[in-house]
DNA sequence: GTCTATACGGCGATAGAC
DNA sequence: GTCTATCGCCGTATAGAC
C-alpha cells in the first residue's frame, strides 16, 4: 500500500471538480462557465475535467446527477410519511406542498454549501428556456409524478388542468427564492434577506397552500 | 431628398439588430449568445452592433431598455384606474394583482412575437443570479414601488415583510411562466400548453390572489 | 453609416510524455 | 491518472477604407 493510495486523491480531484462546477454553474450558468475557471477553483489541471467527465456538457450532468437521487430520496420519504399519516385518506394539500418543499429547506442541507450551490443551479435549470424542459425531466420526473398523482387523489373532483397548473406556479416560486438574486432586498430597502431560507419556506409553504386550493376547488 | 432615406435605412438596421438580440438574449442569455450570431439573424454587418451600442452589454441593456418604458406605462394606467374604480377605498387585492399581470398578457402584446420575446427576456433577467438584482430595479423598480405601495394601503394592518414575499412569489410565477420551457407540457402529457398565455393568466390571478390573501391576513 | 480586415485573447478538446 | 503543449476555432472589439 502506498502512503498516498491514488484511488482516494483520484475521487479527492474528481469531487473538487465537481464542487468547483456547482458553484461556477450555478452563478454563472452553462454558457457563462469555462473549464478553466472550474480547473482554476478547483486547483486542478485543466485536462482533468475533459479526461473524467468527456465534455462540459458531461460535467454539467455529472453536476446534476450527483446530489439528484439523494434530493429524490428524501422528498419521497416526506411524501409517504405523510400518506402514511393521513392514510386511509388522502394527505392534506397543505402536507404535501410541504413535503415538496420542506426537504429543499432542511436544516443539515441548509448548512452545506455545497448543497445550497446545488440548489441554485436547479433554480437556474428549472427557469433556463434551452434546458428547463429536458433537464428537469430527465433528473426529477418519477418523483414529480409521484407527486402530482398524491395531489389528485387528494383533489379527485378537480380537472387535472389546474394541478398542473398550481404545481407550475408553486416550481416557480422554489426557484426565484434559490436563484439569491438580491432583489427583494434591494426593493424592501433590506428589509427582507433572500438568504434567510427558514424565513422564505415558512411564507412559501401557506401561499402555495391557499393557491393550490383556491384554484383547484371545484367551484 | 435621396430615394433611399439613409435616415430610414439606418434606424431600420438598429432595429433589426435589436429584434434579433432581444430573440437571442431570451433564448441563450446574455453569456449564450454572440455578435456574430445577432448581425447574422439581423442579416447586417458584424461591426454595427458594436458601432451603434458600444458594446455587448450596450446592446443588452438596449434591448431592455427599448420595450420597459411601454410596459411601465401600461401598468401603471391599469393599477391608477382599478385605484380610481375603487376610490375612496383601496382596491381589492385581486384587482392589483391583476393590475400588475394583465399588462403582460394583453391580447395585442401577445400577439405580437417582439413583445414576446420580450418578456421571455425579462423572465430570464429576473431569476438571473447575478443579473436579476441589478437590472430589475434598473428599469422597474419605480414602478414596483408604486404597486408596494397600493398593496400596503389595501392591507394595511399587514407587516411589510409579508407583502414583500407574496410580491416575490407573483414575480416568480410570471417568470417561470414566460421562460416557455416545454417542462408542463412534458410533464402533463401535452395537456398544458405553456404557450397558451389566455390560460396561464386565467390560473395565475387567482392562485396568486389567494397566495397574498393568506399570507398577509392579520391572524 | 457601413463594410473589410484583423488584432488579440480565450475557448473546448486532445495527443503524447510521464 | 496527470500534466504539458498545442490545435483550430470563435469571441469582442476596433482601425481604416469607402
Amino acid at each position: 500500500m502506498a502512503l498516498k493510495p491514488a484511488g482516494k486523491d483520484q475521487q479527492r480531484r474528481k469531487d473538487r471538480i465537481l464542487d468547483a462546477a456547482e458553484i461556477l454553474f450555478a452563478k454563472h450558468g452553462f454558457d457563462g462557465v469555462t473549464l478553466r475557471k472550474v480547473a482554476a477553483l478547483a486547483e486542478v489541471d485543466l485536462a482533468l475535467a475533459s479526461y473524467h467527465f468527456g465534455s462540459k456538457q458531461g460535467l454539467f450532468d455529472a453536476v446534476l446527477l450527483r446530489r439528484a437521487e439523494v434530493l429524490n430520496e428524501r422528498r419521497l420519504a416526506a411524501l409517504e410519511a405523510c400518506e402514511r399519516a393521513a392514510a386511509p385518506k388522502a394527505p392534506a394539500v397543505e402536507e404535501i406542498v410541504r413535503a415538496f418543499l420542506a426537504p429543499m429547506f432542511a436544516a443539515d442541507l441548509a448548512r452545506d454549501p455545497g448543497w445550497q450551490h446545488y440548489f441554485e443551479l436547479i433554480a437556474y435549470v428549472n427557469n433556463a428556456h434551452d434546458m428547463g424542459g429536458r433537464v428537469m425531466t430527465q433528473f426529477f420526473n418519477p418523483l414529480v409524478v409521484r407527486f402530482m398523482d398524491v395531489f389528485k387523489r387528494a383533489m379527485p373532483d378537480t380537472p387535472h388542468e389546474q394541478i398542473y397548473w398550481s404545481y407550475h406556479f408553486m416550481s416557480a416560486a422554489l426557484s426565484l427564492t434559490f436563484a439569491q438574486t438580491e432583489r427583494m432586498k434591494i426593493l424592501s430597502g433590506g428589509a427582507i434577506d433572500s438568504r434567510d431560507l427558514e424565513a422564505a419556506v415558512e411564507q412559501m409553504i401557506p401561499f402555495v397552500t391557499a393557491g393550490f386550493e383556491r384554484l383547484c376547488k371545484t367551484a
